[in-house]
RNA sequence: GCGCCUGUAGCUCAGGGGAUAGAGCAUCGGACUUCUAAUCCGAGUGCCGCAGGUUCGAUUCCUGCCAGGCGCGCCA
């Protein structure tokens, strides 16, 4: 523990202390010891940290809050930390710190180095975290990749707060549409030789069935010769292997990888499908209507009852889906997170429903909803459509802003949040794109270390320097930013919200830059000089750590 | 009709039971003989969608309404 973390429980004991004291005196009276807050005040006048305690208390006790504060204030134990105390506004309790816990700070993220921020809050609990799981039959999508960016970095987060975290890619390689993309590509096959072969009505239209059944037709020209149904068959078997391989590598160039890639179709060939029904029928939750099968997932508060088997004998895709869930759950995690489209929002309740069904706990289930994502060139939509084959894939928005920009942009964003993607900005090499603003702190941050090195000064540890003279404004709200990072990232991963990551890595930079401008680091005394280099050192680190985080590179040069 | 998300500065969005609601962009004005000016400093803007309720205190929580987006298949 560390930073404000450990701030705010040195205070909330100092302050429980008081109260104990009060009440022995019998100066207070309480029917229990309330839950003690401490908030970093908006306003900097109102010291380094601020407690509502003589609000809250005020009821119960049948005391006015200003005068409460002063019987704390009055009882409040002396300790090295606290530098003065004040009251104000309708009662609050001020508390001005000496500067030493912040000097500590830097101690701390010398010594964890890129582990910084990290905590064990998850008891390595085990997690799984699926996301994208786009259908392949087609080219991934910029909600595919908002997925992408966002799961990711959630999954950093969780391994970050304790959690044992394994990532998974469900490939729907078993349903109706990847037997329409076995006929499209067969089509675009015979094409090749006759052009006026038929395309399938329903058929996927993009190019990219064009380009691989030219591939198909010179890795296997003996195709051809086979009937029609093998024909097909081959088709979607190879052609989905292909696009499968197509999305790894689309991911992989975005930084993303799955500790597993789980195929639909290995599910229909253990009897993976059979078995849930089973379970759901011997649990009593199966019954019949109207010739199909039903799932009573209305037990569990969803709208309606779903169809497992259908009329004429074949499974749905929650069918498959449950089965899915099941299987994780056999393997021994205990908490399963999905991030689902916003087209998906109405499975939560079903999909509950059956983990429930199947005899665990409602929240065993987490299912995170991406809202949609616009993009905007120049200020204007840019309008897509799948039916045509047109549309803006992973691939093309990383050549058109680069890696690190698209992550950016998809993480900077609360997930629930419709998202405006401004291609134009994201693309933008200068100072109006966030991306590089953040990149360039780290870059300034190595061109200083490397001059010290050049000048024969070595970065000393933070134990030999004097780290009270570093006093100005500007180089304790800095420290005071990084004290913030094992707090916000904790609350990134607890709440699902990694873009509290992406915002912090923007305050973070604002505040070296600043720093920059008014303390000059090598042109100083020695003592001062190197007091400072530990401090812009530690900066490098932990800003290394959060784009770690968020996936994005930091270059030392820009 | 029912369900989910959203409504905060001119634009894109953070924030969040408390003290004077923030950032970036855009606009205007300053700062480079000194570690990268992809930077910094300063200036203005808000019925926090509307109406009730809970509270010592609501922009934040609850309810209703309005507006925008999306979803409600024996499709996946």
């Amino acid at each position: 523990m560390s930073g404000f973390t450990k701030q705010k429980q040195q205070l909330a004991e100092i302050i429980e202390s008081a109260l104990q004291v009060l009440i022995d005196q019998k100066q207070l009276e309480l029917d229990s010891m309330p839950e003690i807050n401490l908030e970093v005040p908006r306003e900097k006048a109102h010291g380094d940290f601020a407690s509502n305690v003589a609000l809250v208390l005020a009821k119960p006790a049948k005391k006015n809050p200003r005068q409460l504060a002063e019987l704390i204030v009055a009882s409040l134990p002396e300790h090295p930390v606290i530098d003065k105390v004040e009251i104000a506004g309708p009662g609050f309790i001020n508390f001005y710190l000496t500067n030493q816990w912040l000097y500590d700070v830097l101690l701390t993220i010398e010594q964890e180095q890129l582990a910084y921020g990290a905590n064990s809050f998850g008891n390595g609990e085990r997690v799984l975290l699926e996301f994208v799981s786009a259908n392949p039959v087609g080219p991934m999508n910029v909600v595919n990749a908002r997925a992408a960016a966002i799961g990711d970095t959630l999954a950093k987060l969780l391994a970050a707060a304790g959690y044992s975290v394994a990532t998974e890619y469900y490939v729907n390689d078993a349903g109706v549409q990847t037997e329409v993309f076995g006929r499209s590509l067969e089509a675009r096959l015979q094409q090749l030789a006759n052009p006026d072969y038929p395309f399938p009505e329903d058929g996927y239209p993009g190019a990219y069935v064009s380009e691989l059944a030219e591939r198909l037709k010179a890795e296997k020209p003996e195709l051809l010769n086979q009937d029609y149904a093998e024909r097909v068959e081959f088709c979607r078997i190879w052609g989905i292997d292909q696009m499968v391989e197509w999305q790894k590598q689309d991911l992989a160039d975005f930084g993303v990888t799955f500790d597993r890639w789980f195929r639909e179709r290995d599910l229909h060939e253990a009897g993976a499908l059979e078995d849930i029904i089973e379970r759901l029928t011997e649990r009593g939750y199966m019954y019949e209507k109207d010739g199909a099968f039903w799932f009573r997932s209305t037990v569990f508060g969803d709208d309606k009852d779903r169809v497992i088997i259908k009329q004429d004998g074949t499974y749905t895709y929650v069918t498959a889906d449950i089965a899915y869930h099941y299987d994780k759950l056999k393997r021994g995690f205990t908490k399963l997170i999905d991030l689902f489209g916003p087209d998906h929002h109405g499975y939560i309740a079903r999909m509950k429903a059956a983990v429930q069904a199947l005899g665990y706990p409602e929240d065993a289930l987490e299912i995170m909803i991406l809202q949609y994502v616009a993009l905007l060139r120049d200020g204007e939509q840019v309008k897509m459509s799948k039916r045509a084959g047109e549309f803006i894939t992973l691939q093309d928005l990383m050549e058109e802003v680069g890696r690190d920009a698209a992550r950016y942009f998809f993480l900077m964003r609360s997930p629930d949040s419709h998202l405006d993607f401004d291609l134009t900005l994201a693309a933008e090499q200068s100072n109006e794109n966030p991306v590089y603003y953040i990149q360039y702190a780290h870059a300034r941050i190595c061109s200083i270390l490397q001059q010290a090195k050049e000048q024969g000064v070595t970065l000393k540890q933070a134990k030999e320097v004097s780290l009270d003279l570093l006093v100005q404004e500007q180089e304790l709200d800095l420290i005071k930013k990084m004290a913030e990072l094992p707090e916000e990232l904790l609350m990134a991963a607890t709440q699902r919200e990694p873009h509290r990551m992406a915002r912090y890595a923007l305050d973070l930079a604002s505040q070296f830059h600043s720093f920059y401008t008014h303390c000059h680091v090598l042109s100083e005394a020695d003592e001062l000089r190197d007091a400072r280099l530990v401090l812009t050192n530690c900066v490098k680190i932990v800003l290394q750590r959060t784009l770690g985080l968020l996936g994005i590179s930091a270059p030392e040069r820009m």
